[in-house]
RNA sequence: GGGAGCAUAGCUCAGCUGGGAGAGCAUCUGCCUUACAAGCAGAGGGUCACAGGUUCGAGCCCUGUUGUUCCCACCA
């Protein structure tokens, strides 16, 4: 006898020793061998602040497939793992830390306080990876990186630098999307759309000319203060008696334009509109158009301005150094320093008592919040970096019409395109510390900006060196964006670049399209030349097990270590690969990974059987020559199986391919081919036990293969116990489809058997006989042969106490069954009911007719018989001729019963 | 306002280029048959949301309707 396993798979017990016997081989290590073909996945990096949820596991679950996949197809494999440095997210937890500790930024100043976001780092930044590691990921562990590391470092450096000299970066006074809570400007995209519950406040603001009350509506009235316009339609007759004319801002007393404006929409309202260029992305665009100022009257932090603030603007103005665009400041006086949710309330009660609130209407609308932090945005001029997208999106655009990109499932391509068509230039600059510093310098003497890859010290306008560089960070985005190369060593033109560059395949969620994937792709296009990937993968949520997304103010994540710990990975791994198609979102449902976990356990006690029942360790080689029929099935189906498997990862259709195995191996091997191998083993025939040895051991053996990119701990774990050659599964050579192995006729007359068997058992059922109570089993076939040569696990299978076949029995006392190759007879006298059995016998009658009707009409359907393909025309017919078969036989018994009666 | 997804068994979901509706879980019946009770053998359960259309043939393709979810958009 060969090893012994445990009576049941133990995952605790495997996977850590598993795991590192992998990394002991260094399997994971990618060799950068120049002859062979490529396959390199990069990791979407996580968040060093995070810890692994069910979206990780699922995304990392996909990509380790997929890579495992490959190396064992012989590629030479890389999947390139890493971190994000996740700038606002980061020091948002380090500040909060501080706070606890009583300690602000500006106490320990930039230094002290990114030596304590880099010791935090250290601390936990390792922490998911090795989360990663639990979940089986074979990465690369000797490439990690972080998008903070140097070498990201030079790669950002080097783009801004060539975006800046190509003047695809400007800085310039913008509307930007300013978080007054995490005190710095987001981008677009991370702007999250909330529906929240507000009011229209109707205004009256007095006509100066002709001292008529304009009315006017407004969802933001503190921002009031600074209107330095308002807006009519040229074409709104209401008021074309107002051209050029002005109002009076209530409470400023001051005096503001009416200006004729597109945006200023006739349908809408009164068509009155207050313009607040410093205060409104629309109101900007008009305040550009009519020239008019912007002034600002909310402070960086949500407050509104005071005469400080306003000192400030001044002196900057009066200076000269002011750039295009520069807001003035308002001293908002009375309203100074309230915060703006403060000011909107006192405003109005001013408003209401100067009798200037004609009406409050409630109202829901879509209002701006931070992605991170969840509080409104504050829209607001400022002085910050753009990435100009227009000349970048175009190419990116171009290279996915093209398909040189392609989004697995293709309705993304569509989700793609419109946010690169739709995409505004990127604000890049960000006003925190945990970051890669804006690589520019100002000079205090003259005020040029230079911009380099190293340290600036002399300017090279006036030669002053006095120069300090610009305290802004940038977007985490602008350095994920470059992923793909510069964590293969770009802007160097390093060996890995050179062999792994492009990469293959991206997998991702589809929530982050916009934030990375269409980054990456124009990033790499304008720097590298190239696409990152040829295909984009996505995937989507997991959800809970009610739909609803995880997340932590509901307090109904699943912690997937967890379920490790309980089920092990591969039972996580193979729940959240099954069932899942790509693009679309799933839920978390605990019995499935019970199942899963049923699974891996099938699979073990299946070892165990078969390794129970070899006499050592040797390998047995498979003789084509001695092979029985149901080896020969078994092998056809196998067959069948690799090339299934092969062809639906090759798709990315994980999902169905890792559902074909689960069928075949508990459905196919284990219930039937174990089940019938149990006849030889238990036999004295010693060349026939050897013949099922070894095909047990070949097809059970190649099967861990095909398993293994799903469900790689417990693979590995058993193929090691069982006969083999080879350091370990995870590096063996992918099957592959074989002629030899296709038995096509076998398999179809080892069909017949296995239908006597079912509809034996099936009629057993029925009658509620016990398997303990065996039954002689007499078999009447045309197909004598095929029922001859499988007689012992028959007799097994169909609980017959002993099996005969020939062309006719003794019908007498027998109850039968019928197939459509045979008919059975089991002498069963004292249980045979002869109204029963023709009862019976007419319901299979019945169901044989309809069969009969169903393959006639097609077949008699000229148009059918016109346009569809030969090949399932011939199958209609031998449909038909089988249930005419049966027909027949089912006749013929009803008449012999009949005539017992 | 624009775009997309989903609607299939009691529940959660598969169903890849159109060719007699599937799985897991749950339910019911019988089994501790020496790999596995985390198991074995059976059974029941579906007008594939609705209405049209294309086709010899539609869960699948087209049009519309309803319900639902999501993404994008500056509607004051």
């Amino acid at each position: 006898m060969a090893k012994e396993l445990a009576k049941q798979y133990d995952p605790k017990e495997v996977e850590d020793r598993i795991y590192a016997q992998w990394l002991k081989g260094k399997y994971f290590h990618a060799k950068c061998e120049k002859e062979k073909d490529t396959f390199t996945i990069v990791i979407p990096p996580p968040n060093i602040t995070g810890q692994l949820h069910m979206g990780h596991a699922l995304d990392n679950t996909l990509q380790d497939i997929l890579i495992r996949f490959k190396r064992m197809q012989g590629y030479d494999t890389l999947w390139l793992p890493g971190t994000d440095h996740a700038s606002i997210a980061t020091e948002a937890k380090i500040v909060e830390k501080m706070r606890e500790e009583g300690v602000t930024k500006e106490d320990i100043g930039r230094d002290g306080f990114l030596e304590r976001a880099w010791e935090w780092k250290k601390q936990y930044g390792g922490r998911i990876i090795e989360q990663l590691k639990k979940l089986g990921s074979s990465c690369d562990w000797d490439r990690e990186r972080f998008t903070l590391d140097e070498g990201c470092n030079k790669a950002v450096n080097e783009v801004f630098v060539r975006l800046y000299e190509k003047g695809l970066i400007y800085r310039g006074n913008r509307m930007v999307n300013w978080c007054p809570y995490c005190n710095t400007s987001i981008s677009d995209a991370e702007v999250e759309y909330e529906e929240k519950d507000g009011h229209f406040w109707h205004l009256l603001y007095t006509v100066k000319e002709t001292g008529e009350k304009l009315e006017l509506a407004t969802t933001r009235p503190e921002t009031m203060l600074g209107d330095t316009a308002v807006a009519i339609n040229a074409d709104d007759e209401r008021y074309k008696h107002l051209h050029g004319c002005h109002v009076i801002l209530p409470l400023l007393n001051k005096e503001i334009p009416i200006v004729c404006d597109e945006h200023a929409d006739m349908t809408k309202g009164t068509g009155v509109v207050k313009i607040t260029p410093a205060h409104d992305p629309n109101d900007f665009e008009v305040g550009l158009r009519h020239n008019l100022p912007i002034v600002r009257t909310f402070t960086y932090d949500g407050h509104l301005t005071g005469a400080e603030d306003k000192r400030i603007a001044d002196e900057l103005i009066a200076s000269g150094r002011a750039t295009e665009n520069e807001p003035e400041v308002l001293d908002c006086g009375k309203y100074a320093g309230m915060t703006t949710t403060e000011a909107r309330k006192a405003i109005l009660a001013d408003l209401e008592a100067g009798g200037y609130l004609k009406e409050v209407e409630p109202r829901k609308h879509e209002v701006g919040t931070c992605y991170r932090c969840h509080n409104t945005i504050e829209p607001m001029v400022s002085k910050q970096w753009f990435v100009r997208m227009m000349p970048l999106a175009k190419p990116a655009i171009e290279a996915v019409e093209k398909g040189e990109i392609k989004f697995v499932p293709e309705r993304f391509t569509k989700n793609y395109l419109n946010w690169m068509n739709g995409t505004r230039d990127w604000c890049i600059s960000r006003q925190l510390w945990w970051g890669h510093r804006i690589p520019a310098w100002y000079c205090a003497d003259c005020g040029e900006t230079i911009v380099s890859k190293t340290e600036a010290t002399v300017c090279p306008k006036c030669g002053s060196t006095h120069l300090h560089q610009d305290e802004d960070t940038l977007d985490t985005w602008f350095s994920s964006a470059l992923w793909p190369f510069s964590t293969l060593g770009w802007p160097e033109e390093t060996a890995d670049l050179k062999h792994y560059y492009p990469t293959n395949t991206l997998v991702t969620g589809y929530d982050i399209i916009g934030f990375w994937v269409s980054r990456m792709i124009f990033s790499a296009l304008e720097y590298t030349g190239e696409v990152p990937f040829d295909t984009v993968l996505i995937h989507g949520l997991v959800r809970d097990s009610q739909g609803r997304k995880m997340s932590k103010s509901l307090g109904n994540g699943v912690d997937p270590l967890e379920v490790i710990d309980t089920y092990g990975a591969d039972a996580l791994r193979f729940s959240l690969a099954t069932g899942n198609s790509p693009g679309n979102d799933m839920r978390y449902i605990p019995e499935r990974v019970e199942a899963s976990r049923n699974f891996a356990n099938k699979i073990w006690n299946a070892a165990r059987f078969i390794l129970m029942n070899l006499e050592n360790d040797s390998e047995i080689p498979l003789d084509l020559n001695a092979l029985a029929l149901e080896d020969k099935w078994i092998l056809s189906q196998y067959n069948t199986i690799v090339a299934e498997v092969t062809e639906n990862l090759d798709k990315f259709e994980l999902g169905l391919a890792i559902q074909k195995l689960y069928d075949f191996v508990w459905d196919v091997f284990c219930d039937w081919y174990i089940e019938i191998c149990k006849a030889r083993l238990n036999g004295d025939d010693e060349a026939a036990k050897n013949t099922a040895r070894s095909v047990l051991v070949y097809v059970f053996t190649n099967t861990l293969k095909l398993l293994h990119p799903f469900i790689p701990f417990i693979t590995e774990e058993i193929w090691q116990s069982m006969p083999h050659s080879g350091e370990a599964l995870m590096i063996c050579e992918w099957p592959k489809f074989s002629a030899d192995l296709a038995f096509k006729a076998e398999e179809a007359d080892f069909e017949k058997i296995m239908a006597v068997i079912k509809a034996v058992r099936n009629r057993r059922a029925e009658m509620n006989v016990p398997p303990s109570k065996k039954a002689k089993v007499c078999i009447a076939s045309a197909d004598k042969d095929v029922f001859l040569s499988g007689t012992a696990y028959i007799c097994r299978l169909a609980y017959a106490s002993e099996v005969e076949v020939g062309d006719g029995f003794d019908s007498d006392g027998a109850v039968r069954v019928i197939t459509d190759s045979a008919t059975v007879y089991m002498p069963m006298k004292e249980l045979v009911d002869f109204t029963a059995e023709i009862e019976r016998l007419k319901k299979d009658l019945k169901k044989a007719e309809e069969d009969k009707e169903f393959f006639e009409k097609k077949l008699n359907n000229p148009g059918f018989m016109a346009k569809a393909p030969a090949a399932l025309v011939e199958q209609q017919k031998a449909g038909l001729q089988k249930a005419l078969d049966k027909i027949e036989m089912i006749n013929g018994s009803i008449k012999d019963i009949e005539s017992q009666m």
